[in-house]
DNA sequence: GAATATGGTCAACCTGGTTGTCCAGTGAGA
DNA sequence: TCTCACTGGACAACCAGGTTGACCATATTC
């Protein structure tokens, strides 16, 4: 059997690509996965663009790229800091909590699909098998979810 | 609970962040899980430059690339294919099968600790069951092994 | 034997990141 | 309160790992 980070960089293509295809059938933006970390993350808690690029485990300035694309697509907006004049917040638009949405109504949608073909025990077995991993690994300090090829 | 994709990558950053660590610790050349892959798939059959973009999922031009770096390094070397005058087969050097046993060992070690954090069955129960949606998803071709980000 | 398809290579380019630099604003300590 | 180190954001140059496109020599199909 092939070894467990390969399942698991195999499966996290497998669904994505679904997720991918479904997206594109209506027509959205060429949002990618960082795009989708970003909206969640930004639905979390109130975030700059340094905050953002921490999260994603990029430099700020390639973190502003992306900003600046969700913000030419109308999926967020800046608004300035109440207290740090230097500072922007990045917030979700109205457009923005609405993918969020659907991508969240999509995913849990493929991971009912994946129930179907492994089983519900099998998939709660999986998501809170890597939980309990990540939370050994790396305590409460946040991993890295950008993917290294 | 996150998304399973989210959980499935983030496992995957922590397991090879691990492996990694501990490949540079005894210092061996930049490889890259990219590298690895093609070792995997050196050892299972014979292969060209072309199947290799093919198994990898990039073009040929740019798994070409990576063969030149194997090549430089030592890993692996092109030998003529005895029936078809422009193919080479890329196979691997003793010190390319010293690399595949050691990461391998590491990989099992990995996983070994993964089961003592996580309970053994846990971790059995991801494989089955990452293997089995996989087999689902993708029947019997080859699913996509390069993450997208 | 001619037309088409394929392995390998070269070259130009694209994209998503990096480093380096700068400025304006912040905030802690003398 | 002044000074000085630090930080958010932007601009620019660069890099790495891919892509597309073109080409040649050999294979394959008819």
């Amino acid at each position: 059997m092939e070894p467990v980070p390969m399942l698991l960089v195999m499966a996290y293509r497998a669904m994505g690509d679904q997720f991918h295809d479904r997206l594109r059938q209506i027509g959205l933006e060429p949002l990618r996965p960082a795009h989708g970390y970003v909206f969640r993350f930004l639905k979390a808690k109130r975030a700059t663009t340094v905050d953002i690029g921490q999260h994603l485990g990029v430099t700020k300035q390639a973190a502003a790229k992306i900003v600046n694309e969700l913000d030419e697509w109308g999926y967020v907006l800046r608004e300035p800091h109440p207290t740090d004049k230097r500072a922007q917040y990045v917030t979700l638009t109205t457009k923005g909590r609405d993918y969020l949405k659907f991508a969240d109504n999509l995913w849990s949608d493929l991971e009912g699909e994946m129930a179907d073909a492994i089983g519900k025990p099998t998939v709660d077995a999986i998501k809170t098998g890597l939980t309990a991993y990540l939370q050994h690994v790396h305590g409460d300090d946040q991993p890295g979810i950008r993917p290294v090829w």
